[in-house]
DNA sequence: TCAATATTGGAACGATTAGTCAAAAAAGGA
DNA sequence: TCCTTTTTTGACTAATCGTTCCAATATTGA
């Protein structure tokens, strides 16, 4: 009956994220966006609603994307302290990139219900993993029993948020090392 | 000769840090500005020249203003991890409020030249204070002397923006004494 | 009182913004 | 081939942005 989309929905969207990762939502303009997407202005509209629904849909596939690479190398290991290691690994490797999820928070804070659903919603199933494997590493004698597992899971996200700070204000990767190694130690 | 300034240099200066840290850069207007500051527009553009301008000047106020505080409560306490443990409550109670350092590194990473001589301009004299004061704790007996001194100065301010940003993603304090405590955990 | 400077408020400018409209081109199914 | 729908493109709109200009008022020192 009807042509169909050319454009792939999910590389537009990766190339919205991608802006608005490295600027933000008020630093990014329409034009930057359909440049990055490469996607005419009307499709943009068409398929994403506004600037604000796209960056909500934008920060929303970030936080699946990222929630995934989490998980991933958090369940490997012999020893859950392994699968934490590595997820710290990560991060560490990872931190030069910006961030989504921490610029979104900083951005707007807790203003608008929308993100801090697609926050909350992140969050949630991410911790709910972590803190099962912080409990299997304190069964197995590697991390202190003394420690409220939450609070443990909490403390390694702020962690994250900590070192991708660090990386985006121009520490180097060694420094980027060390806050990582000391993060850990805290949970030893 | 000629007639006095009537409106406070640094009272206004003091209205566009307000609104510098709650917007950032791009979520503030000019309007906002003026009324946050309390002057003309003209008054204004006069006084600081611009709105980049009298961005990077707030940054400096806030940066001076904020290791002031930073420095006043880590020479406190008799042992000097008295002092450290002092900083430490004092970020996490004051954690609610939007950190203008945290968000001007988010929004514009190293992109501006003139930002990153402000941060570092004022990282490095709280650095060097925070060392030497790490290195008293260690020769106290109250910090694990294999730790790197430099890598704990990093990693507390690390940790310090992690619980900002924590707070400003809606943590509660429970959560963010935890936060500073675990940390604080990692150096003992 | 006079000259000089400060403050204020509003009007205006040019640039940029988010978002819309319309028309042409492209691709499917009958 | 023809009809329908979508994509694309560029022009367009209305609002907002940072910034400047201008006129009126206020305040100081001489």
């Amino acid at each position: 009956m009807a042509r169909n989309k050319e454009f792939d929905f999910q590389k537009a969207l990766d190339g919205a994220t991608e802006v608005f990762r490295e600027h933000g939502f008020d630093g990014t303009s329409t034009d930057m966006l359909v440049k990055s997407m490469k996607i005419g202005r009307q499709s943009l509209y068409d398929t994403y609603g506004d600037k604000w629904k796209l960056y909500c849909a934008s920060v929303q596939n970030y936080a699946v994307q990222e929630r995934q690479a989490h998980l991933e190398v958090l369940g490997g290991g012999r020893r859950a302290i392994e699968g934490i290691q590595a997820m710290m690994d990560r991060v560490v490797a990872t931190a030069t990139l910006p961030c989504l999820g921490v610029n979104s928070v900083c951005e707007f804070g807790q203003s608008h219900a929308e993100l801090n659903k697609i926050h909350a919603a992140a969050g949630s199933m991410l911790s709910a993993a972590m803190i099962r494997r912080i409990q299997d590493a304190q069964s197995e004698g590697d991390m202190s029993p003394d420690i409220v597992p939450e609070h443990a899971s909490s403390f390694l996200q702020s962690s994250f948020a900590g070192i991708r700070i660090a990386a985006r204000g121009g520490a180097d990767p060694e420094t980027l090392r060390a806050l990582g190694s000391l993060a850990l130690r805290a949970l030893e």
